[in-house]
DNA sequence: AAGGCGGGGCG
DNA sequence: CGCCCAGCCTT
């Protein structure tokens, strides 16, 4: 009951059951007209650009809609077009995606726009297969520009179209797998609006979002319910199949925290590819605390007793106060403190005196990994210091506005002002 | 095909 | 606190 043989095929052996032309008809309908009534007023609904559409696409990927709303306004207000975007320095376009995630997102389309400008004289293509070869322009990406931005009856197939279709044909394929999605893409070729390709594929999405949720959907609600097959045999609770991801694994750092005599910070810029990449934070490192804890290696003495006296009385008076009161000598060195010590001088070639342990401490989940960051706090007399490593700079409190920060950066500076700062009033 | 890559909302 | 949300790139 298809047009199209390969599609035929896949349905086949996916057990699918395409349905008629007229049933067809009838879910357009139903969900257009749905959409057109319930349909949000979102800022890339009210314009045709392609490159707005591009941009709102991008930042969308694995990110709700509430979040990219501000970053969105900001992006086309500092990148109004593609040929600025494509001459945009890095750390402009970093700063503009801080707090958004998955940052080689902006690198790819900065590369993208770069290609724009060299390969279609700045103006964005309008043909799907065009679209498609962009850096960072995936097969949903491709769909979804193509349909809203151009008219083009291309599917745009996400997590939301996948759920919504596995529901309405009790489809059994797992939407974790990425073979999978050649299944959804043909259904949805087999349905969608050619009058209104774009509004169909944000209808879908919408619903998905909305009344087809992960969690506790509404399908009694649903304006496509007399279409959905899962819920008329009770079989809502079986869809989709997604195979579930792994736990991140946990992973202890040690966030180092420094200030110089101007009270400046030190921050590092991480490596080019990887995690965060190329974003500022304090230095972290990664003591091997198992080898710490054996053998009970005899922690050098304070290397600076008398150093530490010092700035304590001179620069930070809260702080002797307290320590006095407490009946403590001003921070002692722990073996860690010690072996903190020793990677710091190696490091950066600075001699910290330790001031505050688990300041700054804080926690932050990415998809694959967990970050347990133990903060440590402490001054170092000299100021510029000239083995201090190609990727690292002292810098004043003022100027943070400047560095891209990835959240957990946000999230030491945030503890370390609320637990020392306030603290000893530094 | 599998793994790397961020961050936030919900119960 | 653990659960959920997931496209594109690289390997």
């Amino acid at each position: 009951m298809t047009t199209n043989p390969e599609h035929e095929k896949i349905f086949k052996a996916a057990g699918i059951e395409m349905w008629p032309a007229d049933k067809i008809t009838a879910f357009r309908k139903a969900l257009l007209d749905w959409y057109d009534k319930e349909k949000r007023d979102l800022p890339w609904r009210r314009t045709s650009d392609p490159y707005s559409i591009w941009v709102s696409e991008i930042m969308l990927q694995q990110t709700r809609v509430d979040t990219v709303i501000p970053y969105y306004h900001n992006f086309l207000d500092r990148f109004p077009d593609i040929a600025a975007l494509a001459a945009a320095p890095e750390d402009a376009i970093l700063k503009a995606w801080e707090g958004l995630g998955y940052y080689s997102r902006v690198k790819n389309m900065q590369k993208a726009a770069q290609q724009i400008v060299a390969e279609y004289g700045g103006v964005f293509p309008a043909d799907p297969q065009e679209i498609a070869k962009l850096k960072g322009i995936g097969p949903y990406t491709a769909g979804a520009v193509s349909s809203i931005a151009f008219q083009i009856p291309e599917p745009a197939v996400d997590g939301n179209v996948m759920r919504v279709m596995s529901r309405l044909f009790e489809i059994d394929a797992d939407i974790a797998k990425p073979a999978s999605r050649k299944i959804f893409e043909a259904v949805v070729r087999e349905l969608i609006d050619p009058e209104r390709p774009g509004d169909f594929n944000q209808a879908l999405m919408d619903l998905g979002s909305s009344i087809c949720t992960p969690l506790n959907p509404q399908p009694e609600i649903s304006p496509i319910k007399a279409f959905n097959a899962a819920y008329k045999n009770g079989t809502m609770h079986l869809y989709p199949v997604k195979t579930k991801a792994k736990r991140p694994v946990p992973m202890n750092l040690q966030g180092i925290i420094l200030q110089n005599g101007e009270k400046q910070f030190l921050l590092e810029k991480r490596p080019s590819s990887g995690l965060l990449a190329d974003f500022w934070t304090f230095p972290l490192i990664q003591l091997d605390l198992d080898a710490l804890s054996g053998s009970a290696a005899a922690a050098p003495g304070p290397p600076a007793a008398i150093q530490t006296e010092l700035l304590v009385a001179e620069d930070f008076p809260k702080l002797a106060e307290a320590t006095t009161k407490a009946g403590k000598t001003p921070p002692a060195f722990s073996q860690i403190e010690a072996q903190l010590s020793g990677a710091v001088a190696e490091k950066y070639g600075l001699k910290p005196v330790w001031l505050k342990a688990e300041t700054g401490s804080v926690t932050h989940v990415f998809s694959h990994i967990k970050w347990q960051i133990t903060g440590y706090y402490g001054r170092v007399l000299t100021g510029g210091d000239s083995r201090l490593p190609e990727q690292c700079r002292w810098v004043s409190e003022n100027d943070f506005a400047d560095y891209a920060f990835p959240v957990p950066q946000q999230k030491m500076w945030q503890k370390f002002q609320q637990q020392t700062r306030k603290e000893f009033g530094l």
